[in-house]
RNA sequence: GCCCCCAUCGUCUAGUGGCCCAGGAUGCCAGGUUCUCAGCCUGGAGACAGGGGUUCAAAUCCCCUUGGGGGUACCA
């Protein structure tokens, strides 16, 4: 810590950690680790009725997913009560502030504003300026004790030092009100940063309907935090130039707000697909492992019989192929299963046709005589039999799939065999000649 | 209503007066590789919201309109 730089991300506990906010963190996170100044975390939990303990948690476990550290907190401003209420206490005896009770009998504390023109100076946005005299005398403590957002948000800014404040845009019309109480109380004003928020896929406001925008959803579904931070970063910065891929390393070396963007972002899940997925291919198979093996546990799979090599074998050879754990447990899930799912359209296109029960039978015998059931061994077998049968390999290979795997799309039919051994291949391949073959007409007539 | 912010391909963006009849990525389309799909490779379509200025020259500067977003709570 060499500079005077010291952030915070001061995130209220209504909820879980959606990734508009984690992006917030994520920025100033990045600003603090590039200026090697300070990074503190703040609940501002002066919201009685919404804030909740699990929401704290979630955030928590949220920052730490991601590897956003900080230096300093967290801080709960529900227990900083005392501070504010003198604070108000102060600004009422030297005049700035009043006792004010509304309709409902509520005795309050406001602020009183001046009318004159504020200008700020947004390290992104340039110099806004505003009326003061249109904002209205605004509650600073609340009846119940509890500051409010703008009161309890400048008491610790200036408090806790904060040199920079980087936070949504849609803070920029508190930005005024916050002033005209630094002021008031003679502290020195911060910078401002207010960077422009994550919209949902239809450019409205994020919120539950536009699918997963929590950060813990996407965890659950498997994404990797480095592709996500990676996202979350691109999305209203750059690096300058056509970079896509950038280390966390990086990713604080070259942070600038200066490279931060004014428009806001529509959120792109396919996108992040694509990158999760890179992500995915440039993870040696040996570090994704132990990630695939939780995933799968916590998705209610057995592993208790499950080598660490064969899942080793498993991921290395659909490395390429998925972009989630949730997209592999998918492609993957007939492995596990006794009774597999059968796709419907996959059956009759390749199984209920005539000569297909023939084929099966063929493949059947010929792969039960394989020594070793390795995919070399196998692929020279099939190549053998398609040659003698005289068809295309094409012929045999999706008939195969549909019937051990249920599906007309998997990795490589030899690999695929391999993996699942014999005894499974072989259980499969006759329950499929015996009870998916034979359409249902020729029973009939 | 009033106040504030924003405006480049569908999406994320590069671009800070000439290097741009606008570059990259994603997605999409076509072809190639191939046992399917994915991946990978090659190619293609695709944008400066509109109108006024300023200037020899504007995606870049100014104004207006339109559109989107935010605020206007004893929510944060």
């Amino acid at each position: 810590m060499n500079s005077n730089v010291k952030v915070r991300f001061a995130p209220s506990p209504t909820g879980y950690l959606h990734i508009g906010g984690a992006r917030t963190a994520l920025f100033n996170w990045l600003f603090a680790r590039h200026n090697k100044g300070v990074f503190l975390l703040r609940i501002e939990d002066t919201d009685q009725q919404r804030s909740t303990e699990d929401a704290t948690q979630a955030i928590l476990d949220s920052m730490k997913w991601l590897g956003l550290d900080w230096d300093e907190g967290p801080y709960f401003q529900s227990q900083r009560l005392p501070t504010y209420k003198q604070h108000a206490e102060r600004l009422v005896a030297e005049g700035k502030a009043f006792y004010d009770t509304d309709a409902e009998g509520r005795k309050a504390i406001r602020f009183q504003m001046q009318d004159g023109v504020t200008e700020i100076n947004d390290l992104i946005h340039g110099i806004i300026t505003f009326d003061t005299s249109l904002i209205e005398d605004f509650v600073i403590l609340k009846a119940d004790g509890f500051p409010t957002y703008n009161f309890a948000c400048v008491v610790d800014d200036a408090g806790m030092g904060i040199s920079h404040v980087i936070r949504g845009d849609d803070h920029i019309s508190n930005t005024p009100k916050q002033i005209a109480l630094y002021k008031a109380f003679g502290f020195a004003v911060p910078e401002f940063a207010h960077i422009p928020m994550i919209l949902g896929e239809d450019g409205s406001r994020l919120s539950k309907r536009h699918g997963a925008t929590s950060v813990t959803e996407y965890r659950d579904k498997g994404y990797l935090p480095h592709a996500l931070v990676n996202f979350l970063a691109l999305l209203g910065w750059s690096p300058g130039n056509d970079q896509e891929f950038i280390s966390i390393q990086e990713m604080i070396e070259k942070f600038t707000l200066k490279r931060a963007n004014k428009t806001s972002a529509q959120f792109n899940n396919t996108k992040l697909d694509w990158m999760n997925g890179q992500y995915v291919k440039n993870t040696p198979v040996e570090r994704l492992t132990p990630d695939v093996k939780k995933f799968f546990e916590k998705s209610g799979i057995d592993l208790t019989k499950i080598s660490e090599e064969w899942l080793f074998d498993l991921v290395s050879l659909h490395h390429e192929r998925f972009k989630t754990f949730q997209d592999l447990l998918n492609q993957t899930r007939f492995f596990f299963a006794d009774a597999i799912e059968y796709d419907q359209g996959a059956v009759d296109k390749f199984l209920r046709k005539e000569g297909v029960g023939e084929l099966l039978k063929e493949v059947y015998t010929a792969v039960s005589l394989v020594n070793t059931f390795g995919k070399k061994t196998l692929e020279d077998c099939l190549r053998t039999l398609t040659e003698k049968l005289g068809v295309g390999f094409s012929k045999l290979a999706q008939p195969i799939r549909v019937a051990i795997t249920g599906k007309s799309v998997s990795a490589g039919i030899f690999e695929t065999m391999e993996l699942m051994g014999r005894e499974k291949t072989l259980k499969r391949l006759d329950y499929a000649v015996k009870n998916l073959c034979e359409t249902s007409e020729s029973v009939k007539f």
